[in-house]
DNA sequence: AGCACGCCGACT
DNA sequence: GTCGGCGTGCTC
């Protein structure tokens, strides 16, 4: 409300909250309204809570009638430039999210709760006026303090941090500011230290990786997508453009699988950048910490940006260079909240900001290969693996008929005592997925399944109970059967732990070591669990997803692959593709070092075409295939999807929510050639935690005609609600489940 | 999402 | 008599 004449001050606020709309408030009492400017945090009043809320837009009228004054202004200066709130806005406007969650994904936790920016600001120390008009002669006498205002004269203002690295003594510190030279200052944080191992000179660029450099354009937007193979060098290629971006004074990203940022990783990055400061951000950090490295990236002190999928959202105000590794990895896409995918958005930001992206793997997403073959990425590939590795000979050992035990087939139990005889390591690789070992019993047929899902539950010998992997329900391991009271009861199925006992009791002069999720909660357990591999012994390691990538292990010389099948007759299309991606990963980490590796993939079905042309022609010909496969069913990447999703304790109302939705967005716009819907189908995991799962699937031959349809579905499903009943859109779905 | 309000069932 | 279940409405 305008007084006294003045212009009023609206602000129109994201709040944190599931809705698709933002919230008017006027400035908080007091406060000169000069003060504020979009991108600042503020504490406003939200029904009878207390919400952490992001400044969008500074307005002089609303449509609201009755404001509320926001309560305080946490921020002095904005966290969010302008570059990044337009992205967030975009990303909001294409996943159907609300722009308030975007904020709260974006920022760090300490910072959505409402924590002061400046609690992490470094003390900088400046040269006072004085200081500056010092003559060069001056402090002869003491010489410490000279090459202290030396180095402030030419270099200007330094953290408190860069002095201590640099070996400038509290007490030379403290002589200049009492001869009032130099003064202390409050200014933008630097982020927490890395630790860097030595460092090396880069390595000379084979052609090829030189060729790749030259073929991304310095300067302008440009995306790229680089398919090299495994040890073949993509990570030099990451650092040379990191590198470029550095020599201009502009910030790097750099985009990493979930379990691809380890310590070793950063360590080398650090080595090679001595001068440049790096902000890790991965899941790893306490909250602090966390909160440090983003502040440090959104001011622009940190040069180069690390981090996991979450890292796309950070605010950078100089970016250079997008580079994300493994750009097929499932983590860059969220899977609940607000369903974004980093390494689709990577592009976007490269897009808006005018810098090249990468995107490089080994095994491309049919997405990325896509856009690569049609033209609308740059194509760059690297074949050569460095040094005199060579491509490891890959075996297909049929299972069908065979005396297997424990799952391994008599002459794979052979070929893994050889090599450990030979002082080589093995790594033995389970794909665990939808195959957990389940409880059965052998009179009746009675399996163990979860109360809450539509699965079965996994037998865990070691904590003797029965858990399911969907909702986490656990119950006590019985000895009998509660159908039919037999005391035979079996394990069906492969599984890591029956696994090993198998191979402990078979090789037991040889250590097994076993790595997935429950052996190794943190990076730092599976470094110290993967510590003897990597001095060379030998000895067997035993796995699942987590041993397919990132791990350098030299002495491993033969991988067992232990079950091929599992995706080749999944219900969910893409369960192929993923296959595919994890056995090339999983073969390339054979024989990396100078000794040459042999791959033994065991398979029910060795004749199965996609298998045969996986094995025989690689991944590349295989992705081909894959990608004719789509286009002849009209699914992704040559059609554009989305997923509508419910779940609800009632099946039927889910089932009913869809109908309706279908037929809301049908009378919108009709089904065609064009626009296709599928559903309501229930999902692979048909009850999950109770809840009974559905989605309905549109896809389209353009991303255009979807936008709009799902913004006005979402409007349909806001307003009407039934509370028991939980939905979301989910564009570009990657899981069916 | 969260939180208050409000209207019906089984308890000290 | 109340404590508490969860349906419904609202958040500038």
């Amino acid at each position: 409300m305008a007084t006294d004449g003045e212009q009023a001050v609206i602000l129109r606020m994201a709040v944190p909250v599931p809705l698709r709309r933002l919230f008017d408030y006027l400035p908080p009492d007091g406060l000169d309204p000069a003060r504020l400017a979009p991108g600042q945090r503020l504490w406003v009043p939200f029904g009878n809570r207390k919400l952490v809320a992001v400044l969008v837009e500074v307005l002089a009228e609303s449509p609201q009638a009755e404001l509320k004054p926001a309560l305080e202004l946490i921020d002095a200066a904005p966290l969010f430039d302008g570059r990044s709130r337009a992205f967030l806005q975009w990303a909001a406007d294409y996943y159907q999210a609300p722009l308030g969650e975007l904020y709260a994904a974006a920022l760090p936790v300490a910072l959505r709760k409402g924590k002061p920016a400046d609690h992490w600001a470094e003390q900088w120390l400046q040269l006072t006026t004085e200081g500056k008009g010092l003559p060069e002669s001056a402090l002869a006498r003491a010489p410490k303090q000279q090459a202290l205002l030396q180095l402030l004269l030419e270099q200007g203002r330094q953290s408190r941090t860069s002095l201590k690295e640099r070996g400038h003594s509290a007490g030379s510190v403290r002589a200049l500011l009492e001869r009032g030279l130099a003064e202390w200052l409050a200014g933008p944080t630097v982020p927490p230290p890395i630790p860097a191992a030595e460092p090396g000179a880069p390595p000379q660029l084979n052609a090829e990786q030189q060729q790749v450099l030259e073929a991304v354009p310095g300067e302008g937007f440009s995306a790229s997508l680089l398919e090299g193979t495994t040890g073949s060098g993509k990570t030099e290629v990451y650092l040379r453009l990191m590198q470029r971006a550095l020599d201009r004074g502009q910030q790097a990203l750099l985009l990493v699988p979930e379990i691809g940022l380890t310590p070793q990783t950063l360590r080398r990055i650090a080595a090679r950048f001595p001068r440049h400061s790096i902000a890790a951000l991965h899941s790893g950090l306490a909250d602090g910490e966390r909160a440090q490295a983003w502040l440090a990236a959104a001011a622009g002190q940190a040069d180069i940006v690390i981090g996991t999928r979450s890292a796309i959202l950070t605010p950078l105000p100089r970016p250079g260079v997008v580079l994300v590794d493994e750009e097929h990895d499932a983590s860059f896409k969220q899977q609940d909240g607000v369903r974004y995918s980093a390494r689709d958005l990577a592009v976007v930001l490269a897009r808006n900001a005018g810098i090249p992206v990468l995107l490089g793997s080994a095994t491309p997403s049919l997405e990325s290969l896509h856009n690569a073959l049609s033209g609308r990425y740059q194509h760059l590939r690297l074949r050569q693996r460095a040094g005199d590795a060579r491509p490891p000979q890959i075996h297909v050992v049929p299972t069908l008929g065979q005396p297997l035990e424990e799952g391994f087939a008599p002459q794979v139990l052979r070929h893994i005592g050889e090599t450990l005889a030979r002082g080589e390591q093995v790594l033995v690789f389970i794909n665990r997925r939808g195959f957990a070992p389940a409880l059965t019993c052998d009179d009746c047929g009675w399996l163990a399944d979860c109360p809450h899902c539509s699965s079965k539950l996994t037998l865990h010998r070691r904590q003797r109970h029965l858990r399911c992997h969907h909702c986490d329900y656990r119950r006590p391991l019985v000895d009998s059967c509660p159908q039919c009271h037999s005391r035979s009861l079996s394990a069906l199925g492969g599984g890591t732990e029956r696994s090993e006992e198998l191979l402990a009791r078979r090789f037991a002069d040889f250590p097994v070591i076993r790595v997935d999720r429950d052996t190794t909660a943190s990076k730092q357990a599976l470094d110290r669990l993967l510590a003897p591999a990597r001095d060379g012994e030998p000895c067997l390691l035993l796995g699942t997803q987590m041993l397919a990538k990132g791990h350098h292990l030299p002495r491993v010389t033969l991988v067992v692959i232990q079950d091929a099948d599992g995706g080749l007759f999944s219900a969910d299309f893409r369960a192929p593709e993923r296959t595919g991606q994890l056995l090339e990963q999983v073969a390339g980490r054979a024989g990396r070092g100078e000794l040459a590796g042999r791959v033994l993939v065991q398979s029910r079905f060795p004749e199965h075409p996609l298998l045969q042309l996986l094995l025989e022609k690689g991944y590349g010909a295989f992705a081909r295939q894959l990608l004719r496969e789509r286009a002849t069913a009209q699914l992704p990447p040559l059609r554009a999807m989305a997923l509508v999703r419910a779940e609800c304790e009632e099946p039927r109302w889910a089932e009913e929510f869809l109908e309706q939705a279908r037929a809301h967005l049908q009378a919108l716009a009709p089904p065609s050639p064009e626009l296709e819907y599928l559903g309501p189908v229930p999902a692979l995991l048909e009850r999950k935690s109770g809840r009974f799962r559905f989605y309905l699937q549109v896809t389209a031959v353009r991303r255009a005609q979807l936008q709009p349809l799902l913004a006005r579905l979402c409007q349909w499903a806001e307003g009407h609600r039934n509370r028991r009943l939980r939905w979301a859109v989910d564009m570009d779905a990657q899981e069916l489940s």
